[in-house]
RNA sequence: GCCCUCAUCGUCUAGGGGACCAGGACGUAGCCCUUUCAAGGCUAAGACCGGGGUUCGAAUCCCCGUGAGGGCACCA
């Protein structure tokens, strides 16, 4: 059988991190079984779709490398892929089944049907459709559409027996048929619902397995009946495990901010991921571990090698909340081992959305220091503030320039030193600076280390207190520039 | 109210009857290294929800509780 899986979103927003992983996990089941990956857009709720949320999903996705063999953009041999360009479609199908005898035409209106959900709600019972319409004669039928009364199309459920829904992660589900409600097949504006929808597109776009969050098992019953009424073979399910809200409270939701245990907000769109300066390959990564793992007790993998081993048998089924601080620590891993060239590119690009120009040299002087401190690409901003801000460092105040181990009086001297030899160092490199620098510093501290003084001299020539090494901030400030913070500097201490 | 799903360290997970006084990772704590901050190294604390079975033997299988979550829309 060759795997056909879908993502199928409603365009009504951003991409949300939890449908990230639903998308992720069909990508990978599909390219590592040699199967089509297709998108498909389920805009049948007119009211809720938003104008460029397709185009935003598209981006989120293709950001994240998750390319897709069918869909709206690129077109493929079971299009339209759009829900709304299908509509006929739906109309068709739904017709065959009110024919057939599977299906009815409900008159009650939507206000009725609030009101009695409402009441029944209250009084405890059971909130789906009494099915009055089901009994109606086919005079009395007749005589409404005679009226003009607006219907939708339910479905005739089977009210005794039992659906089992095969589940490839949790084996089968067996739910009572006196619980499968008869839905709403097709609006009264003429479009279907999602029930009808994706049963007759899975069908035609010949789907063979279907890869969905856990909130639909309990919808599976309904569409296993219909595609039996429709006489279709049904694809292979897997309901994957719920992302829950880091707080462990109800599902992460996407019409809601999110916030974690201690009340902070957490973010949910991946672009907010992509714009927080995380890397694509390591938010797949982390995602690929929440609900899977690798095995072999690795967390660190590019997808690809993952996809061999992907299955969907070793699917945990346990809804899980996303470990944040594991996506902190994994970005920074692979910002470790990204090519320092391609690394310097992309701060480059951060910091100038963030509003800072830096030179490609600065940056490349600092950039294999940098590396190991970044949790992200938004995190080079603090550490090289330095670099824009002249202000920052100007005149520090005395009692941070010098300390115990360092007098201010020797911090004096030992900064005039470095003066003195940064303007003559040749080359102006880090090892040139080290040797030099460590040297007076040892020779101006009490304890006789350079440590108590390069913190003195990063303080002078950065104004920070955490910053890359010094030596390294030197270079990537350039002489002339450091020269001037350490002026700055010595001008504020006493001059003896 | 009814139906469904799930249940291993704080969190993400490994484990699918004996190899488990339960392994890894993040986080936390301590130590080492160290020019700050990181990174790295070492160490530590930390879990099989409860109760019944089945079995020579259960984290692993069954049942009942309990807890958490999902659903019961002319939303997907």
């Amino acid at each position: 059988m060759t795997v056909r899986v879908r993502f199928a979103p409603s365009p009504t927003g951003y991409l949300h991190i939890g449908g990230a992983r639903t998308a992720l996990f069909n990508w990978m089941f599909a390219r590592g079984h040699g199967g089509q990956f297709i998108l498909r857009i389920e805009d049948t709720d007119q009211k809720r779709t938003v104008k460029g949320a397709v185009q935003a999903i598209m981006d989120a996705l293709r950001w994240m490398g998750l390319d897709w063999d069918e869909g709206p953009d690129v077109g493929g041999p079971y299009g339209p892929y759009i829900q709304s360009q299908r509509a006929p479609l739906y109309r068709q199908w739904a017709d065959w089944l009110l024919e057939h005898g599977y299906a009815y035409k409900c008159f009650c209106t939507a206000e009725e049907l609030k009101a009695r959900r409402a009441a029944a709600k209250a009084a405890r019972g059971d909130q789906s459709y009494d099915r009055r319409c089901r009994l109606l004669t086919a005079a009395e039928v007749a005589a409404r559409e005679a009226n003009g009364i607006p219907y939708v199309v339910r479905f005739k459920a089977p009210t005794e027996g039992v659906t089992v829904i095969p589940d490839v992660i949790r084996g089968d589900i067996r739910v009572p048929n006196s619980q499968i409600a008869d839905a709403v097949l097709l609006k009264s504006d003429g479009l279907p619902t999602y029930h009808l929808a994706n049963v007759v597109d899975d069908h035609f776009m010949d789907i063979s397995h279907i890869l969905r969050a856990d909130e639909w098992i309990s919808s599976a019953p309904l569409h296993l009946n219909l595609y039996a009424a429709f006489g279709w073979p049904h694809p292979v399910y897997a309901h994957l495990p719920l992302v829950l809200n880091p707080s462990g409270k109800g599902k992460l939701s996407k019409r809601a901010q999110a916030f974690d245990d201690h009340g902070r907000e957490v973010l949910v769109k991946v672009e907010e991921f992509r714009d927080a300066g995380y890397l694509a390959p390591a938010l797949n990564n982390f995602l690929a571990n929440v609900g899977w793992s690798f095995g072999d007790d690795r967390e660190i993998f590019p997808i690809e090698e993952a996809i061999p081993r992907f299955e969907l048998q070793d699917i945990n089924p346990a809804p899980t909340r996303l470990p944040y601080d594991k996506l902190d620590w994994l970005t920074g891993q692979w910002i470790q081992e990204m090519d320092v060239l391609e690394l310097a590119r992309a701060v480059r690009a951060t910091l100038e959305r963030q509003g800072h120009e830096v030179s490609p040299e600065a940056l490349l002087a600092v950039m294999p220091a940098l590396r190991v401190r970044l949790k992200k690409l938004t995190d080079a901003e603090g550490f090289l503030r330095f670099l824009w801000e002249d202000g920052g460092s100007a005149a520090p105040a005395t009692d941070r320039l010098a300390s115990a181990k360092l007098p201010a009086e020797a911090a004096r001297r030992g900064l005039q030193a470095a003066r003195t030899f940064i303007a003559a160092a040749q080359p102006l490199d880090t090892a040139t600076l080290s040797a030099g620098l460590t040297a007076i510093g040892e020779s101006v501290t009490t304890n006789g280390k350079a440590g108590p003084f390069l913190g003195a001299l990063r303080l002078a020539v950065t104004g920070q207190e955490v910053s890359p090494p010094v030596f390294e901030s030197i270079v990537a400030l350039g002489r002339d520039r450091a020269l001037a913070r350490l002026d700055a500097a010595l001008a504020a201490l006493p001059a003896e």
